[in-house]
DNA sequence: CTTATTCCCTGATTGC
DNA sequence: TGCAATCAGGGAATAA
């Protein structure tokens, strides 16, 4: 499942190999309804055709394409999207939903075996990015700014640290990662959080993609390089996917529960689960 | 505004 | 062993 380290890489493989590239010609498959968002697959080929790529860019996990008449080709990967650079030539299997061939003899393939993964052409990105949040390996993420976001939000602190609209770019498995390694529990109401602990999330989260964009992202099935190559950050996660196995902290069993809708991992001796906020009735203060 | 639920999609996994 | 049911999961849409 690509989340912001498995698109970063991709951005940072892709960016020297495109830009100053021009589409030639695409192809998107009519197997493929929902893959284009915003207008009709043949007037969205149209558009890009003799279109160059000046730049690339990552919000969250959205990978912004610069084109030299200023508008932008964006892609989201979802659950199994793959983006790859290859020979024209190589077979195309029946997951190949998209396909862009290059001025350098080239081509940009897109796969994607369960079809969730989209693309836009606009003029304005902010169409498409506008109610993301926080980005968590800028500036603005600051444990100022998450504490007042978990404030005011009741839910679990797992379901609030998945909100794109909250913080942009951490999915599943990050968020696992970076609740063990701030020690709180992923059932624990955002706003019973204390400023430390918010700190301690911000921290953990900063590390942990930082972790992961150095081994080239956490691959389990379906995420690869533009290369095709897997990430090798599997094998240093904490929690995530390891139930039954020792925690690497305190040798407790990692446990499997559900938060948000989603698994979720975490240590029972790590990451206690918070005693209710003793909801002390004030005397005289009845309701 | 928030929160919970449903849907999209298909290979892998689980259950009988 | 074989087949059907369930699961996984990002995020949008919908309901409350």
């Amino acid at each position: 499942m690509p989340e912001l380290p498995e698109v970063e890489t991709l951005r940072r493989d892709l960016d020297p190999e495109i830009v100053g590239r021009e589409i030639l010609k695409g192809w998107i498959s009519e197997n493929a309804p929902r893959l284009v968002q915003g207008m009709p697959p043949q007037v969205f080929l149209d558009s890009l055709a003799r279109r160059r790529f000046t730049g690339t860019s990552r919000r969250g996990k959205y990978l912004v394409l610069e084109l030299d008449d200023g508008t932008a080709f964006i892609l989201h990967l979802r659950m199994t999207g793959q983006l790859l650079l290859v020979d024209p030539q190589s077979v195309v299997d029946p997951y190949a939903r998209a396909r862009f061939w290059l001025d350098d003899g080239r081509e940009l393939r897109f796969r994607d075996v369960r079809k969730f993964g989209t693309m836009w052409h606009v003029a304005d990105r902010e169409l498409v990015l506008h109610r993301l949040g926080l980005e968590p390996l800028s500036d603005e993420f600051t444990t100022a700014a998450l504490y007042a976001a978990l404030a005011r939000r009741a839910a679990p602190v797992k379901a609030v640290l998945l909100d794109q609209h909250v913080i942009a770019g951490l999915g599943n498995i990050y968020v696992d990662e970076a609740l063990h390694l701030a020690r709180v529990h992923p059932l624990a109401p955002a706003r019973d959080l204390s400023r430390r602990q918010a700190g301690a999330i911000r921290e953990g989260a900063v590390r942990v993609l930082e972790q992961a964009l150095s081994n080239r992202g956490s691959s389990f099935r379906d995420y690869v390089d533009s290369r095709g190559r897997p990430g090798s950050n599997v094998q240093h996660l904490r929690v995530y996917k390891r139930t039954g196995e020792p925690c690497l902290s305190c040798g407790r069993e990692i446990v499997r529960t559900l938060a948000g809708g989603r698994s979720t991992h975490y240590c029972p001796g790590c990451q206690r689960r918070p005693r209710r906020r003793a909801t002390r009735r004030v005397a005289g203060a009845g309701v």
